[in-house]
DNA sequence: TGGGTCTGCGCAAGCGCTTTCGCAAGTTCA
DNA sequence: TGAACTTGCGAAAGCGCTTGCGCAGACCCA
C-alpha cells in the first residue's frame, strides 16, 4: 500500500506537492502535476483517510442518526440525505439508535470521536443533554420537532397543520361528520402536534373526532379498530397516526366485513412507499421525507460556512395526498351492510 | 477537545499509561488506572477516533456495500449486520450504490481509503476487478452469489434450489400442472439462479412452468400479468421473481377481476415485511434477510482471525413460508368466473 | 547475596498526511 | 538595475494516538 511519501520519491518532488496535486491547494506547474498524476496511477495510490483527517482535524464525513432503518420512513430520507452530501464532497456516517437509549448515547459519542462537522438527528425523542456534548465538541446539530435551537443547533420542524386542515377539509367536504383519530404515543412530540393540529381543525369546522390509542404500527390499528367496532356508533371516517397503523385499520375493517371507502374512509400519514400499494391504495398525510433530508443537510451545511453559527428555525409542510381509501361519507346514522352477512 | 496530553498530565503519567488504561492493552496499577479515568471523566476526554485509526495502521469499521436502502431487501440486512458487527466490536460503514456502476467504484475507492479490515458486498453484479483492487490492499471481502472465491474473497451463495423445490412441490400437490413465472432481468446471476431452480423443480414432477419476462417492480409485474391474460389459457398459478412483483401480479389480477388464491395462485420471492401486509398475504420464497447479514458478518470476521485467509464459500437456504394467496388450483382448464361480469 | 522474574511505568519513534514558512528563480516596473 | 512581485517548490513541524524498548524496584529462591 503505497504511500504519499512513495510517490514524492517515484518522480522526485517533495510530499508536500503530491499534497497540494491532490488537494488543489497551491499552484503547481502543469509538468510536475503530470508526473505527480502519473506516478499515483502507476502505484494505485489510494489516499489513506484516517492520516488526513487526523492532519486536518476534522472530517468529511456528516453525521446521520436514526432509530431504526426498517421504519419505512427512513430509507428515503436518508437517501436524499446522502445524495445531497455526496453532491457536495461529504460523506455519511450513518447510525441507528434502535429506540435503545444507551445506544443513542454512545452514537452521539462515536460522532464525536469520528470529528464530524455536523449531524443531523432525524430521530424524536433525544435527551437534549446530548446535544449539549455536540455543541461543547464544536459539533453542529440539526434536529427534528426538537421545539428548541441554540447556537450550532437547529431545528426542524413539521407543520402537521398543513396537512392536517388539509385532511379535516377534505373528510368534512365529503360530508363526513364523525370522525375517529387513531393516534400515536403520546410521548412523542410529533405525536402530539399532529394529533393537536386535527383537534384544532376538526374543531373549526364543527368535525367530530374522537381519539383511540394506538402504537404506530399494524397491529396495534387492527386493535384499535377492533375496539371502535364495539362502539355504539361506527365513525364514517378514520384518521391514522401512520401509514402502519392505516394498514393496520384496513385489515381489521376488511377482516370485520366493512368495505373501505365506501362504508368507513381511512386516512394514514408518512406515505410510506407501501402506501400506494395496499388496497385500496391508501390517502396520507405525507410527511416529506426526501424533502426533509435535503433539508436537513442544507441547514447543516449554512452552519458549517459560519464560525459562530446560531441555529436556524425551519419548517416543512406536511400535505394531504388522496388516493383511494376516502370517498364521501355513509348516510348520516346509517349502518352498513356487513359484506357476506 | 482535550486530548491524551491533556488527561495525561492532569494526574502526572504518561501518554503511554493514559493509552493502556483506556484499551487495556497491559499492567496499570489499580490506583493509577482510577486517576487516569477520573481524570478523563473530569475532562470529558473522548478519544480521537482518525488518530487512532492512524497509530494502528487500521479502523475498527466493517464496510458493507448495499445496492438501494429503499430496497425493502436490505434494512433487515443492515441491521442484522450491523448487530453481529457491534457486538463484537466493530463499527459499520455502510455505502449504497444505487446501481451506478461509478459509484460502485468509488465506493470501493472509499473503503480502502478507510482501511476497513473487511467489506460485505451484497449487491449483485460487482465488477471482479474491483475485487481485486480490495486484494490488493488487503481487504477481506465476502460477496454475495459471485460464483468465485479467492484468497482473502469469500462467497455466499443463495440457495435458491430449497426455496424452489418446496414451492414446485408445494403447487403441485395442490394440483396445480400449468404455471408461470414472471422472471427477473436475466442478467442478474441471482436471477438466473433463481429460475433454473424453478424449471429443474418442474420438469422433475412434469409441471408446466412458462416464462414470463419482468423486471422485480410492481409496474412489471402488472404488464407480465397483462400479457398472460391474453394469452389462450391463463396458469393456475404464477410464480414471481420477488415480492415488488408478486404485489404488481396480485393487483393485476384483481383489476382483472381474478380472484386469488380461488382463481389463480401467486408466490412471491424475498419475504419483505409488507409481504404479510398485502391482501391476501403472500406466499412467497423467503430468502433469509437477517441470516444473511448474520452470515456475512461471521464469515467475515472469520477471515480477520487468520493473516493469509483464503476465501470460503458458504451456502444459505431459502425456504417456502406459505400464506393465503395459493390454494388448491381451480379445475383443470376450467375458466374462471369474472366478478362482476 | 546475587541472579532471575514480575510488576508498573516512561520515553520516543512512528502512523501518513496537511500546512506554515521561507527560499530561489523569474518577471515586472520605475 | 535593483526593489517588489509572482511563480514553484521543499523542509519540517505538527495532528493525537499506539507500541516497542527499556528501566527501576519488589520479590523469590538458591
Amino acid at each position: 500500500m503505497p504511500t504519499m511519501k512513495d510517490v514524492a520519491k517515484r518522480c522526485g518532488v517533495s510530499e508536500s506537492t503530491v499534497s497540494h496535486v491532490i488537494n488543489n491547494t497551491r499552484l503547481v506547474s502543469q509538468e510536475t502535476r503530470e508526473r505527480v498524476l502519473q506516478a499515483m496511477r502507476d502505484l494505485n495510490y489510494l489516499k489513506n483517510a484516517h492520516a488526513r483527517r487526523l492532519a486536518r482535524g476534522r472530517s468529511d464525513f456528516l453525521g446521520l442518526i436514526i432509530s431504526d432503518i426498517e421504519n419505512p420512513f427512513f430509507p428515503g430520507l436518508i437517501k436524499a440525505f446522502e445524495a445531497s452530501a455526496l453532491e457536495r464532497g461529504f460523506d455519511v456516517l450513518l447510525c441507528a439508535t434502535n429506540y435503545d437509549p444507551a445506544r443513542m448515547e454512545s452514537v452521539f459519542r462515536k460522532m464525536i470521536e469520528n470529528k464530524v462537522p455536523g449531524v443531523a438527528v432525524m430521530t424524536s425523542r433525544v435527551d437534549l443533554s446530548l446535544a449539549g456534548l455536540l455543541v461543547e465538541n464544536r459539533v453542529a446539530s440539526v434536529f427534528l420537532d426538537s421545539g428548541t435551537t441554540a447556537p450550532l443547533r437547529s431545528d426542524i420542524r413539521l407543520n402537521y397543520a398543513t396537512g392536517a386542515s388539509q385532511a379535516i377539509n377534505y373528510l368534512y367536504n365529503l360530508g363526513h361528520r364523525d370522525c375517529a383519530l387513531i393516534a400515536g404515543p403520546q410521548n412523542r412530540p410529533s405525536h402530539v402536534a399532529y394529533r393537536k393540529a386535527l383537534e384544532t381543525a376538526a374543531s373549526r369546522v364543527g368535525l367530530n373526532l374522537r381519539v383511540a390509542e394506538g402504537e404506530n404500527n399494524v397491529g396495534s390499528g387492527e386493535r384499535a379498530v377492533q375496539r371502535l367496532l364495539t362502539e355504539s356508533s361506527v365513525p364514517t371516517a378514520i384518521l391514522c397516526s401512520n401509514d402502519l397503523t392505516a394498514i393496520g385499520t384496513l385489515r381489521a375493517l376488511g377482516q370485520a366485513g366493512i368495505q373501505v371507502p365506501k362504508d368507513v374512509s381511512v386516512i394514514g400519514a408518512d406515505d410510506i412507499p407501501f402506501a400506494l400499494l395496499v388496497h385500496p391504495p391508501l390517502t396520507t398525510v405525507r410527511i416529506p421525507r426526501e424533502g426533509l433530508g435535503r433539508l436537513a443537510f442544507a441547514v447543516l451545511e449554512g452552519m458549517l460556512h459560519q464560525d459562530a453559527p446560531m441555529g436556524t428555525e425551519s419548517a416543512l409542510d406536511t400535505e394531504l395526498v388522496i388516493r383511494e381509501s376516502t370517498a364521501t361519507a355513509r348516510a348520516q346514522g346509517a349502518p352498513f351492510a356487513l359484506a357476506g352477512e
